[in-house]
DNA sequence: AGCCGAATTTGCGCCCGCGCAAAGACCGCA
DNA sequence: TGCGGTCTTTGCGCGGGCGCAAATTCGGCT
């Protein structure tokens, strides 16, 4: 019966854009979206283009990044599966303000924003779970923006790594490590400094046995140590003596 | 007939939480809402509290303010008549990420978490509406996030002014001025550097007749060379020969 | 009119972190 | 197994802007 484009109504379960929504609530959701296919370092859209479809993240790494006027380029945030993006230009923009980054191979499913205007108001919990979570997208980068605004450098990618493992982090034997490919320039671009300083910093650090890092890979060996950087702690007891 | 508590309809027109709704729709949103009073100085509600209200200006002007861990505070935006805060914690957080001040003496009006949740539910319009604005300023707060992660103090400066005229900008003989008492301070807060910083950059301005500035007050003598500032343009005939 | 506190200005010295540059490591691919 | 490109490391020097401190101005209040 589901035609070609037709996603299968389970990648919808556990998205919290439609938690609470009945099974038959969701089958009429997936009826008007459509899945598409996003090759590694392509993007689902771009920085500029007209803001006509709403997003969500089945499987795959998105990276939102934003681009100024002469280049310089931030890290907004990271998508995972199950999270939308690319929804708040569809309500308060004609054009999308990043781009959208594959940093893996992606499957993502896609609504018009017609669809999706007229799915909120037919079920306004979905429009309440959308509030819920822009606004804790708005809390995030708010937090960053007091960050970057008042904390030294080191603070700052510290609290970059931590935010990182609580959205991405696998543990592995001896630590946490993030579970996807990430740069020390994509880590520069999400704590606004350079690559160089990011490397210098991971190095030391390094040297401490804090971290263990290689090329596009860092693990965290001690988290505690990290948290006690970040919020600027004395360095609490070195356990690995 | 209206009890001494509830407000005037007439206070939610042009409010764009409120845009698109029926007369009677409004009649039904007023009476939930209560009005009170912020005198100068004192806070709408203050970072950590329970988030169980939600906000809307009618006079005066609110500053929302982040504090960091060790006391370091960023001014996240200001609020004007009409405009609404604090809402966004009702719907993704339990406790206020900010404080709210007051900078002048204030009215506002509020509704509770409930009973804003269940207008939104009766009517989603006010849902997509409150999608829109909170989408806005997600938009506006990653812009800062990449100035102040990208660019030089002096730029960051002048976008911020240039932020403040188009947001309360009032044209006055010989220019454009921010209508608000506005402190070297409070620019320091909101470009991520220090009061001594911003002092500088204006007296720098001022011998230049770019602007003109006196206590807790900026005018702007020439906006256009203040763009070519923020745009990193070359700099425009100086007009003032 | 005079006093007090807040806001602002300005000087001076230093240091974090950037810019530049070059070398080295590692991976994928043929 | 060799090649090329991307990612990473590290050294060196400098400069923007902060920290500290003191003087000054301004406004409000009594």
């Amino acid at each position: 019966m589901a035609g070609p484009r037709a996603p299968d109504p389970a990648v919808l379960h556990g998205m919290r854009l439609f938690a609470g929504l009945e099974a038959a609530d969701l089958a009429e959701v997936i009826r008007f979206a459509q899945t598409r296919r996003v090759a590694k370092g392509a993007t689902a859209f771009k920085q500029g283009d007209p803001a006509d479809t709403c997003h969500a993240l089945i499987d795959g790494r998105i990276k939102m990044v934003q681009t100024g006027a002469d280049g310089q380029q931030v890290v907004v945030r990271f998508i995972g599966p199950g999270e939308t993006f690319g929804t708040v230009a569809t309500f308060s923009g004609v054009s999308f303000p990043v781009d959208a980054v594959a940093m893996a191979d992606c499957v993502e499913v896609t609504w018009t924003n017609a669809a999706m205007t007229d799915l909120m108001q037919r079920h306004p919990r979905i429009a309440l779970n959308a509030l819920g979570i822009v606004g804790a997208r708005l809390q995030e980068v708010q937090n960053r923006l007091r960050e970057v605004s008042t904390e030294r450098v080191e603070r700052r990618v510290a609290h970059a790594l931590l935010r990182l493992v609580r959205q991405a982090g696998r543990r592995v034997e001896g630590g946490v490590e993030i579970s996807f490919p990430l740069t020390r320039q994509d880590v520069a671009e999400m704590t606004g400094t350079t690559l160089h300083t990011v490397s210098r910093i991971l190095s030391a650090w390094e040297a401490q046995g804090l971290v263990e890092s290689s090329r596009q890979q860092v693990m965290i060996r001690q988290p505690h140590r990290l948290v006690a950087i970040a919020e600027d702690m004395p360095a609490p007891d070195d356990e690995s003596a």
